[in-house]
DNA sequence: CTGAAAGCGCTAACAA
DNA sequence: TTGTTAGCGCTTTCAG
């Protein structure tokens, strides 16, 4: 009658047979009489019995957990690909631990420092800003899946990502094809995901001949970010009468500055996004986008990664999806 | 040489001490000379030690872990809501276990049970769709806070939530203010916090004796849900000058089938949501609604467990905070 | 099919 | 101060 937790000694115990077989019993071993089965899991049930995850990951050596971080909770796109992840771990029998470091280097390393502490198995990283160097640190501990960029090289290191250079070519081609040549690009901030964004949309401008109109205002991955970015944008004399926003979350925002100002969208300036958020594909935003199969992305890392777990010899995949330009209500055909 | 990982007690071995004392002074004892306690960082530091989450939790019978489940990673507000949460949760010392079961009672009642099995000695939990029963049960086993509801009682369980009949009532008067009669409701679907959002546009609509106009389209706390629904609302003849949504995600969706119905916002029809979505104050928005203080309330929710966790014997509290009208753009004076 | 025994890595008395 | 000794709850040989 202890306050304390049923333990499967107390399970054994009430259903009259040994530890070991309760634990055989438990895991739905076939070597387990029906009968003592029965009896085990009605003494477990009337018990409240419930394993212990430590005792058990102690014992096994093993925690069957994936640790997962996320960039930040607060852009939609990571519920995105976390759908994705989440039923691919799930389909091999794991659990996903979540955390998030709300962008910042040092938090991310201390909740992945705690992930492992709690032996994962495996670590996926959904976007991050930790340095490359501590990536591929804990990498020699577990294997690692980086979803959305695909520049940490390892051994131990799958990637899947979307060729953001590409992307962003799509998008000013777009852009140029509709008649602009006053194209600005709000940049996502230090990172590399944006540094290959600005990239595309140099190459992009180059291409056009647009060399002479080619005008990057530095921004951020939020739609706070993209606000004041578009702002400054606005205030060039010529004003752009196109905006390449580095992300969809900040092209929200630069819409809100654009309208604040008194343009429209997409009369005055066209505004052309990044990632495929879902929220984006209302009409209330009806966000022109260069958009990745984020959900398929998600999927593809926790496939790679377990790829790795289950046969450690095989070398680590490096996917790279297409990016795909989905033209909706907030670009149109240049005016002047 | 082992390939496998470095323990507490190869560290000891490596400083020439015992295994106690490693633990000690990996655990800040003071009872450590200072010479031993070098020897043993650097040891630890040297091999690369990290201290085993699963074991020390089994010995110490504690695992300063606390479970979190939130209903949808999709809306931005549960992100609002965690950061509260998480800050609290961290300056206790202790760390977050974050799992979502996508809205579905069976999905999350078995990260629950996951939860419960790595021995998480309290859960939040952010808005669920679990039977009163079932949280009782678990609230049997550990603490619980529950953030967003009022409704479950019992010794073991915590509430933080906003009144929201209060607040739909909050939301109609300023409606009725504005001059509007045909004010229909989108509900945000089956659940308790919708039903009193309900009740709340009810009673408001009687006060102003507006029976006769009562609507209410069901709807979810979805983007498409809110879409669908306002479709539907827009419908009927006469159509509704104005719409009370049960929520901000929702309401942009419906701001999206208004403008696609050729109507404007707020022109011919003003549109208020529920939540305070961080998202829902940029300009392109600018939506009208109830705000709740969310990130507070997370705060509130953890504190008020480990109130709890740190004596048992102080009841439960139950803290209603004040839902609060944001008047923004997407509600005027009604035309007609 | 079943039970006894050892041990996973760590903490916590208790001695020394 | 430091080392010794028991477990924590579970899995897993290895004999019956």
């Amino acid at each position: 009658m202890s306050a304390s937790k049923p333990t499967i000694h107390d399970v054994a115990a009430r259903a009259g047979v040994s530890k070991s077989l309760v634990s055989l019993a438990l895991r739905q071993s076939p070597k387990v009489s029906p009968a003592s089965r029965a009896a085990i899991l009605a003494a477990a049930s009337e018990l409240g019995y419930r394993t212990n995850a430590a005792a058990r990951s102690l014992a096994d050596r093993r925690s069957r957990t994936i640790g997962v971080l996320v960039l930040d909770l607060h852009n939609p796109i990571f519920a995105q690909i976390l759908d994705g992840v989440q039923t691919e771990v799930r389909s091999h029998g794991y659990s996903v631990m979540l955390v998030t470091g709300n962008s910042d280097p040092a938090t991310e390393q201390a909740e992945i420092d705690k992930l492992l502490e709690f032996q994962v198995e495996g670590l996926i990283l959904i976007s991050h800003r930790m340095s490359d160097a501590t990536v591929r640190e804990f990498a020699r501990e577990v294997p690692v899946a980086i979803i959305t960029r695909q520049d940490v090289s390892d051994s131990n290191i799958a990637t899947v990502s979307n060729d953001d250079i590409r992307g962003a070519q799509l998008a000013v081609e777009h852009l140029v094809r509709l008649g602009h040549t006053r194209i600005a690009h709000i940049s996502g901030g230090e990172n590399t995901v944006s540094a290959d964004r600005e990239r595309g949309y140099r190459i992009a401008m180059s291409h056009a001949k647009l060399d002479a109109h080619m005008c990057v205002v530095p921004g951020a991955f939020t739609d706070l970010g993209g606000y004041n970015a578009a702002r400054t944008a606005l205030a060039a004399d010529p004003a752009p009468t196109a905006l390449f926003v580095a992300n969809d979350i900040a092209a929200v925002g630069a819409i809100a500055a654009i309208e604040e100002s008194g343009l429209s969208v997409p009369d005055d300036v066209s505004i052309i996004g990044y990632d495929g958020m879902a929220l984006g594909a209302l009409r209330s935003l009806n966000l022109t986008t260069i958009a990745q199969p984020l959900t398929e992305m998600g999927q593809l890392g926790a496939r790679a990664l377990f790829a790795r777990l289950e046969n450690p010899d095989e070398p680590s995949a490096h996917t790279a999806m297409n990016p795909e330009l989905i033209e909706r209500g907030t670009t149109a055909v240049a005016v002047q």
